[in-house]
RNA sequence: GGUUUCGUGGCCGAGUGGCUAGGCAGCGGUCUGCAAAACCGUCCACAGCGGUUCGACUCCGCUCGAAACCUCCA
């Protein structure tokens, strides 16, 4: 099979095929949190999404490095580079270290990615850890001539850049209307230009979070550790640098923009950017305030939510979109989500059921109609263009929701086979089972996460209590045989009887 | 105002110049002690107006509407 996987670059607008610098190794950098909330269903977004293009990428073969960091200094309040550290001030209101703030919050957004079934990257570098190398970066900025120092603080100069390069080919922005578009705001006067950065800002004595640099005590401007800490684990040119979309300007462009003016070229290959997720047609974000947090969805307990849906349904509803959509939330999105995902789930566990069978010699010619006729020995050509089908939505810019609909399809085959409408091969069982393993497992990352508490005690008590039921059945006594199913139900343990006996499963 | 993007059936959500997306919900049927599940069939569509074309939901233009970014945000 021919994998020529084919990536949405952002900075051409075009899907390319993907070929990474120097295979068969393979770099990434996403943006991470920022730690001082909860995180939120927003931020499982481009968790997921970046979690299935680095196991993708691992499935094809690659050596991937995954370099992922959390942000523990550096973003301001508000008011672009004049202001207090959102770190800072959450520390000082809850009168805590903001190591403290920081540490609580990064290993709260570490237990709910892990329920997420979220991959650990490689590396997960943080700010705080690389004052050091920022500082560098300033520095090699500052000799490149595109900064300049004002009372203790480094601005890079964008004006002088974009004589020499261009800044806003990322998002598509000219300086012209950078310069008069952007917003007169408190404390610019240091700057040369309204459209230019900090890249180190002098503390102010009442702020706590400072370092000692060549310019001043200070800390470093808000762009700056992605390409400081990008440059320090992948090289100064790597394969994809990717994260959400509200972060292509000025986060990204900025960063093309220090790295071209550091290092005298750019570093990233290829720019890949999830969409948002929206609530009521609007961004589900921090600022508006208008966010429900993982933990709200898990326990339910938010006005919105109707019920509470398990990690599982959360990662498989952002999976049934593409990651370059938005994806509007809604409680009927989600329930229609968690029924999807049990059908398929179900699906699966019927053919592990089926086992693998002898195969059936005599082709039967009463068939159902949809079963193609099938020549010796051969497998199904329906599964293995089910197979196929999946590769080639995964090569089309990692297209999940494509590769959904074909394991439905595997799912109505496995089921027609089970209610004996069709036959297919022991080959084609083992077949499907694979693509379960490696499409729905292995690179969609879901789980089963249904049946927490079962045990051997419990598959050997469940295997007793339905054999007797099944005695009260086939003496037709179906006030036994119903009380002992609904006790079940009560202990949320579902029954469901079947041609050939009876199945359960812990809701 | 600028930049980027989008408007698909009751809901969510793919995709393509002519051929079924898929899920959830609905309707009819099969199966079944009942229930559930499953299977089969079926209804509902491409914002509006022009243009290109043998043919457009798919390309182009305009109109209307929506979102993101231009200030921290995933």
């Amino acid at each position: 099979m021919e994998n020529q996987l084919f990536i949405h670059n952002t900075l051409t607008r075009k899907k390319e095929l993907f070929e990474p610098l120097n295979p068969p190794f393979a770099g990434m950098y996403v943006c991470g949190p920022t730690v001082y909330g909860d995180p939120h269903l927003g931020h499982a977004r481009p968790a997921i999404t970046f979690d299935v293009v680095f196991r993708y990428l691992l499935h094809l073969g690659y050596k991937v490095r995954y370099v992922r960091n959390i942000t523990d200094v550096g973003h301001l309040v508000a008011d672009l580079d004049e202001g207090e550290d959102k770190i800072a001030v959450k520390a000082r209101v809850e009168q805590l270290e903001p190591m403290e703030i920081a540490q609580y919050y990064a290993d709260r957004y570490f237990i709910f990615m892990d329920a997420l079934n979220v991959k650990r990257p490689s590396i997960e570098p943080r700010a705080s850890g690389h004052i050091i190398e920022q500082i560098l970066m300033v520095s090699q900025i500052l000799e490149a001539g595109f900064a300049y120092e004002v009372n203790g603080s480094v601005y890079f100069d964008v004006e002088k850049y974009s004589k020499a390069y261009s800044y806003g080919k990322l998002s598509g922005r000219v300086l012209d209307d950078l310069m008069t578009n952007t917003r007169e705001l408190e404390g610019q006067e240091e700057k040369r230009n309204p459209a230019d950065f900090a890249l180190w800002k002098k503390a102010q004595p009442e702020h706590i979070m400072r370092w000692p640099s060549p310019w001043s005590d200070g800390f470093p401007g808000w762009h700056l550790e992605c390409s400081a800490m990008s440059t320090k684990y992948l090289g100064d040119r790597f394969d994809i640098h990717g994260g959400g979309m509200d972060l292509l300007f000025p986060h990204h462009e900025s960063e093309i923009a220090q790295c071209q003016a550091a290092l005298g070229h750019e570093s990233v290959k290829y720019w890949l950017h999830n969409n948002m997720i929206t609530i009521n047609g609007q961004k589900m974000g921090k600022s508006l305030g208008n966010f429900i947090t993982l933990d709200e969805f898990f326990t339910g307990k938010h006005a919105s939510l109707h019920q509470p849906y398990s990690a599982m349904t959360i990662r498989f509803f952002i999976l049934q979109a593409h990651y370059r959509s938005t994806v509007d939330f809604s409680n009927e999105a989600l329930q229609a989500a968690e029924k999807g995902l049990k059908k398929l789930m179900a699906g699966f566990e019927t053919l592990e059921k089926m086992g693998p069978q002898p195969r059936t010699l005599p082709k039967n010619k009463e068939l159902h109609p949809r079963s193609l006729p099938k020549k010796g020995g051969e497998d199904d050509p329906r599964i293995i263009e089910l197979k196929q089908n999946c590769y080639a939505a995964m090569n089309d810019d990692f297209n999940s929701p494509i590769v959904i609909a074909n394991l439905f399809e595997a799912v109505r085959i496995i089921n027609s086979v089970n209610d004996k409408k069709e036959t297919i091969s022991n080959e084609d069982l083992i077949l499907l089972k694979e693509i379960f393993d490696v499409f729905l497992f292995g690179i969609l990352g879901i789980t089963n996460d249904k049946g927490g508490d079962r045990s051997q005690v419990v598959d050997g008590l469940m295997k007793l209590i339905l054999a007797i039921r099944q005695k009260s059945r086939e003496t037709k006594d179906w006030g036994t045989s119903d009380q002992i199913r609904e006790a079940l139900q009560i202990l949320h343990i579902t029954v469901k009887d079947g041609k050939d006996g009876s199945i359960w499963n812990i809701e």
